[in-house]
DNA sequence: CTGAAAGCGCTAACAT
DNA sequence: ATGTTAGCGCTTTCAG
């Protein structure tokens, strides 16, 4: 910057003002120093910048896994919201091998706020800790214990009973849940939603992966428990449900019918029968809390205990529904 | 750090050392400095570390879309690859909507370099433009123009043999070959190699969405052309192919087989033949050619022109070819 | 083995 | 409307 002002002729205050705009600047002063900075490609460093006013201007995004595009597109709703107050945004993924970098950009300062997408409890842990420290938001899923966080979820409970009563209407009685793990809030709450209509199902618990889909059915058909349905905890689950009914010869959903959850982009490909999270909205009101969390906090008041906000879900019809047969599967 | 350094009674510069190890401090002072570290939760603000010494040790990723699998096999094999040289990573994803964005964090010293996939050819060419000043690494799909970048790819052409021998040993002469763009060397390149085996194929061309494989196939429908077998870009037109062959009454393999490219889960999934692209293995060698890289701009030295490296592919035969039959559709 | 002190490049009073 | 200058918190010679 030195430099520039050097050849501009003029001082470094002065550079630095054409660039921020924090005072007015003669047009031809301006216009002359554009010029020169443009001519030489001169990019301010910014870790003087940060040095100086303390923030980075960044915040970051911590997802459990980069290979779902529920998150991804998650991801797009936080950048809209951070990007109009100015921020940019980093995405950092736990399932890369080094799941706490992250928290020591937070910490070094590189950026100024986290949205976290609670995943692996040890994790989450650490980030409950940080949260007194640093603005932290939640979302996606609740963090075990009443940390007081902003955060924001998708409606499960409501999720599980559209689930719960789309099968019950058709006529399904005999069903076999399979849940995602009983840890998460989340997955718990669909369970809830799903028995309100249909008190009888079998609850089978894993992870949220096709694997877990495929073993819990089958040791649901091992144990000779007869269903109609497979109501899975998420998609993927789903999608391993429907593998081990293939394998077993029932047709789906001739014989078995099958819901996921999420409505990732393999439900469409496969017409599944699912409840869609509204991941936009999640990652924008997640970026909105996390602005004013750091507002918050660069006003000197720390958290402000407030209760998780619930978003609307949607159930989407497709082909792995229809009505219950006389006869339970096996 | 001053904080720290007059509660354990040393100066400044010992607490430097203690965190970095640069010299030789006593044990006992080290572990009082560390004691009081620890007690107050200190962490060095890294704005003026890097302030400082110049660079950040952070590098970044950038890819078209996390939606895709395939895009975080390669990206933890970037992580893999850097962190042991104790460099951090940052992923910024070109689909949000500030591409521009990590660029600028390349520019500023946010990141030290970055390893790029190209996507879009708007950003390409900035990204070319940007390498002769910082370290950059080309991945997954060369650069338009002779860049003389590092650059590492999946052996397109290879893929393609695999795919068109395939196809021809079980018999199928009148192929459509449902193409990536023209622009994309990856894209064309398998056609390439597909051609040698099916010299009769017809080539449409679309991008590499679920979509223009649905519509390049309706054309390929519409226009008369008998095929006997579908050879996609890639694994989403394949899906997009399959609903339209379905939509026309045709059944996969029975009346066409169908092929995609990269071995997305979905992939997996649905039965879907295809080549494996060494996700993983890319994104490992990216990170060292930037590791090379870096060194070799603080070492003075700037770009030394380089041919691309290509990484073998593997052919995944599943559920959607089989032998050709007689009369080809439509 | 330890300290003092000079900046890294920028911003923002405080001048003029 | 513009310039001078004092740091931001760290690393690193240079001196003990």
């Amino acid at each position: 910057m030195q430099q520039i002002a050097r050849i501009a002729g003029v001082s470094v205050t002065t550079v630095s003002h054409v660039l921020s705009g924090n005072r007015p600047v003669s047009p031809r002063t301006a216009d002359r120093v554009m010029a020169v900075i443009r001519q030489y490609d001169y990019v301010p460093v910014s870790a003087a910048r940060r040095l100086k006013v303390g923030h980075s201007s960044l915040v970051g995004l911590v997802v459990p896994d980069l290979t779902v595009s529920y998150f991804a597109q998650l991801a797009k709703g936080v950048e809209l919201a951070v990007e109009s107050a100015g921020l940019g945004l980093i995405i950092c993924s736990m399932s890369l091998r080094t799941p706490r970098r992250h928290l020591d950009l937070l910490r070094d300062g590189t950026m100024d706020g986290l949205v976290h997408l609670p995943f692996a409890a040890r994790v989450d842990e650490e980030i409950a800790a940080l949260a007194g420290d640093y603005p932290v938001v939640i979302a996606d899923e609740e963090l075990a214990g009443d940390t007081g966080l902003p955060t924001v979820v998708a409606d499960n409970l409501q999720g599980g009973r559209l689930v719960g009563r789309h099968l019950a209407e058709r006529g399904h009685r005999r069903a076999l849940i399979v849940a995602g793990p009983e840890t998460m809030l989340s997955s718990a709450q669909r369970v809830v939603g799903i028995k309100e209509h249909l008190p009888q199902a079998l609850v089978l618990r894993g992870d949220f992966t096709a694997e877990a889909g495929y073993r819990l059915v089958d040791e649901a058909l091992e144990s000779g428990f007869g269903f109609t349905c497979v109501a899975a905890g998420n998609d993927e689950q789903a999608l391993g449900a429907m593998r081990r009914l293939r394998a077993a010869g029932l047709s789906v959903p001739g014989d078995v019918s099958v819901t996921g959850f999420d409505d990732v982009a393999v439900a469409d490909a496969i017409g599944l029968t699912t409840v869609r999270q509204p991941a936009h909205d999640l990652g924008i009101r997640a970026g909105e809390l996390l602005l004013q969390q750091i507002a918050r906090f660069d006003a000197g008041e720390r958290r402000a205990a407030v209760s998780p906000e619930l978003l609307p879900v949607a159930f989407v019809e497709r082909r792995t529904t229809a009505a219950a047969r006389a006869r339970a599967a096996p």
